[in-house]
DNA sequence: GTCTATAGTTAGATAGAC
DNA sequence: GTCTATCTAACTATAGAC
């Protein structure tokens, strides 16, 4: 052991990092302090500005790393091979495993947008990003022309099909009294939803005969 | 005419209260400045304090104001005599009715029970609103069991039936990015929204025979 | 009731020692 | 690289004139 430090797990930098993650998800950019941020890194408030200038860059790192966190869910509908049904459920199945083990992101990504939508579209988005959708869109107009799902415009589909993954995550606090359930019901309530979820959406789409 | 007055159109505390609604469902608790409130209201900001002493005072009156404004829907369900199909069309009409005509407030309540959850529960939630859900719990519960409805747990198809009311107004700006329509646009999917998720829904939980 | 002026506090950011 | 001390600006809130 020629390491005489007093166990700080791994460098300051990262530590920073992690930290912002935590508070900025859970007070979001104006709630931050970047004091809390320091505190909860176990560092002085200065390095944190030694490291990332400002509260505005440190934030833009940790929003880009949750925005893309939630890309790679719709590059998957592409993957499946199979008929459309069996993609929808490849979707509902990825995106809420990536949501599931991220709780915090989607209502922190709603609010930002909000917050400066023109950044947002400018400096995160990426431009491929627009033409998948249309891919998609395309799909669903695809599968509806052929008579394998019902009637239904493609752009409510697709936002049905969102809404229905990350609502209860976004609506947790609400959700939870409001059903009065425990901490543990909710996490399984969570958990069931791939399944739920996929269901409804095709009982909701699938041609009964 | 003898009012003297330079057009001041209302009184200066409903100026405040409407200023402070613009404001705060902008910016959230966090972002808004008393000075910015003072500005829309046309007054100075000492005015603002001499009214509503503080900015959590003035805050807790327009969330007030905001999350009851969602509250008739739910009682709205108890309403109707039909069947159960109808019920749940009657609620989708008169709850996106409502937001419709006030799309900022599902995202500004979402936040601030985020924000501080204590306060939003024993400070906001009516007393009777739990009694309601679980009537309305009850009412899937008893469908189910008598086949008018298929086979889901109750919990989830009001988290759906939510999801789907209340999604694209949270998520306005990625969606509208994402599929990348105008303004107008927009608004006319929006409003086809009472028929959609309506159709969805129903086709989602009854029965095919 | 409405204003100006300012108190009191805290935020983000930097200077400079080590 | 990491700290202490401090600057500057912005915020909420109040005092006091009118």
């Amino acid at each position: 052991m020629d390491n005489s430090e007093t166990v700080p797990e791994i460098n300051a930098e990262q530590r920073i990092l992690d930290a912002a993650r935590r508070v900025f998800t859970r007070k979001g950019f104006d709630g931050a302090r970047m004091q809390e941020i320091a505190d909860e890194a176990g560092i002085n408030k200065a390095l944190v500005h030694y490291y990332y200038r400002s509260k505005e860059k440190l934030f833009s790192e940790i929003f880009r790393e949750a925005f893309s966190t939630m890309l790679p869910a719709i590059a998957h509908v592409f993957m499946g091979q199979g008929a459309i049904g069996q993609k929808i459920e490849l979707f509902v199945e990825k995106y809420l495993s990536i949501v599931l083990q991220n709780p915090f992101i989607p209502l922190f990504v709603l609010n930002e947008m909000h917050r400066s939508p023109e950044t947002f579209f400018n400096e995160f988005i990426p431009p491929d990003l627009k033409i998948r959708i249309k891919g998609v869109i395309a799909m669903f107009t695809n599968a509806a022309q052929k008579g394998e799902i019902a009637d239904i415009d493609p752009r409510h589909l697709m936002i049905n099909i969102m809404a229905l993954c990350v609502f209860p995550f976004v609506a947790r606090p609400m959700l939870q009294r409001m059903l009065d359930i425990s901490d543990p019901e909710f996490e399984k309530v969570l958990a069931e939803r791939k399944q739920v979820v996929s269901q409804f959406i095709l009982n909701a789409i699938m041609i009964k005969n």
